[in-house]
DNA sequence: AGGTCACGAGCAAACCTTTTCCTAGACGGT
DNA sequence: ACCGTCTAGGAAAAGGTTTGCTCGTGACCT
């Protein structure tokens, strides 16, 4: 059977069907409807094409499948920046969600790059794929694809395309804000100050917001009155620390736009001598592992279930394939993640 | 020309070649030696055919010149331990020097789990590729791929494959650890320590012999007459700066086996008083640009250039495709980037 | 025993491009 | 003027699978 090369029709390399049906004495069309289900035959037939299948290794070649259907069980994920903190868990997510419907993923990164943007997407296009993810690192809309062939549904992760007939899914600073307040205010602190990043920023503006709407439905304000707009870094996170312990010695603890912050903050705190959490407790966001655990203590923080996203994402899209796609954008919600630093 | 369905040809959806052929008045065939430049035309019937190609928006279905040629034009990127800080760079590179060959990727990431990557490798098999690369995580060598079609290259990144018959591509240990030697003798320091990861880690095993060869040949031992093997953590490298201050206190240079360990021993050189880089010198390993440029003061370290193994690995790869592979293990040199900490 | 119905299986077209082979025409040389 | 050569372009096959339609056979009912 499995001879390198057999008299009339060879098997060398791959076996087609052709040579499945020929090894099962049926004719193509047949051994094709044996192995897709489709259509009534006799169970000794199917069983005889099954048989032989197996005997010659026999695999489907996609490609003469995909010319015929049209489709390519592929889709497009196109990262923003680069692929970083951000977008590896959606890629991953939606990698896994996309594989058990048997799609595949290609990767394109467009190093935020218009010119490479519309390199890639005409590639896609061309590789006939089935949709396209586009997964963003800022909360802040991005101007929707262009000149992608509008039978080509898409799905954009993180970053919301600006025209809200698209599909999007984000993260839920609103949810993720209310669960840091929240947090601290049953563990009995009253004297909250929000650090965070750039004013510029959609996600420090949303959280902050969020932030001083949840204190004002308990009937307090924010320690020193106002939120701190900086950067996302733990030099800010320490600079701001020391403002707040200037400014309103009494604060009690300080809730963190991101992880970085929440680690400058900390250390700041530990080396002015305040005891965290015994004195001010810190809540970070992004539950970014690396420094989360290797705060001092670790940080108590917000995780935006970033591969969930990337999950919903891929269903959205399959949705979407497959049937109607639901514009609009859906927000995935976050979970809190109690550590020692509250 | 562009109406949604003309009387016979209606090019709804999107232009097929028998289109173009129509429009410019020449036969399939023409119009595709005209796209391709083969065989010998006159410049104006090329000319008509390319016009048509402009006027429909034409472009070849990718389904049907693969099923020709057996190409796909795409290769598989398996990731085995998630994608992380370590691969991430390598992937990026990799999908750079592929993208020039007009070769897309195929994101494969198996969680380190071999059920995974047995199921990714038939998709891809499935799927033709017309090679693979697979990106590991830590520099021990790997078992190689088990099933693959033997007519599909393979090259093995950063992890290399345990058989020597593979084209692997790696980090330089040895230079990394002799780059970092080298600089803190070059600067005046002796009384060297040496801090790193588990000693079953390969990495950690090589920088650590390498370096204290450099330290022979320069006719000196590591301060305290051992390497201080341990966790690749901060937590560690806080408790071995600690060690290192008690049993050799005259220490004027650590060298870290990662930035991690790194930090963790500037943070605690600080909290004992000690001036970095006026007391003791810090050298880190990775140039993970969150440690580096987090710690105080920022960090010299090693870069181990990840993306040039990557695009490395895709240049062995396209060499692999189009004509022989190059086997044997493969080694890219690591680069010294001065800080403020030596 | 003959006719009809149903089920099983095969044929062929469609998906679209590339490439080889072949034909017809033109031009040049004798 | 005729023959040979060269070239441009067309026809057709190959690449492999799916699927609608058709055909044939067997069984059952009248």
């Amino acid at each position: 059977m499995l001879v390198t090369s057999a008299p009339d029709s060879p098997p060398v390399g791959r076996a087609r069907l052709a040579d499945v049906a020929a090894l099962a004495g049926v004719s193509v069309g047949t051994a094709s409807k044996a192995l897709n289900g489709a259509g009534r035959m006799r169970p000794e037939t199917r069983q005889r094409v099954l048989d032989a299948v197996e005997a010659l290794g026999f695999r489907p070649n996609q490609h003469a499948q995909s010319l015929h259907s049209g489709r390519s069980w592929t889709v497009g994920l196109m990262t923003t920046d680069g692929i970083g903190r951000f977008s590896t868990p959606v890629l991953l997510g939606a990698e896994d969600a996309l594989g058990a419907g048997k799609i595949s993923v290609l990767l394109c990164d467009t190093r935020g790059d218009a010119i490479r943007e519309q390199h890639h997407l005409r590639n896609l296009t061309d590789r006939r794929v089935d949709g396209v993810i586009v997964a963003g690192r800022r909360t802040d809309p991005r101007p929707p694809l262009t000149g992608i062939d509008p039978a080509i549904p898409v799905v954009y992760a993180l970053s919301p395309s600006a025209d809200p007939a698209d599909t999007s899914v984000v993260t839920d600073d609103r949810g993720g804000a209310r669960l840091a307040v929240e947090h601290l205010l049953a563990t009995g602190r009253t004297r909250i100050a929000h650090v965070t990043g750039p004013e510029h920023h959609q996600a420090a503006r949303d959280r902050a917001r969020h932030a001083v709407e949840h204190l004002a439905a308990a009937g307090l304000e924010p320690a020193a009155g106002r939120v701190h707009f900086g950067e996302w870094s733990e030099a800010w996170g320490r600079r701001a620390a020391d403002a707040v312990l200037r400014t309103a010695p009494r604060t009690d603890a300080v809730f963190c736009g991101n992880d970085q912050i929440a680690r400058g903050v900390a250390d700041a705190l530990r080396e002015r001598g305040k005891d965290v959490p015994g004195d001010i407790a810190v809540v970070g966001y992004d539950n970014w592992d690396t420094m989360a655990l290797a705060c001092r203590p670790p940080l108590t923080t917000v995780d935006m279930n970033l591969a969930e996203i990337g999950r919903i994402a891929a269903l959205r899209l399959l949705q979407a394939i497959d049937a109607e796609p639901e514009p609009g954008v859906h927000t995935v919600p976050c979970r809190l993640v109690v550590r020692e630093s509250s």
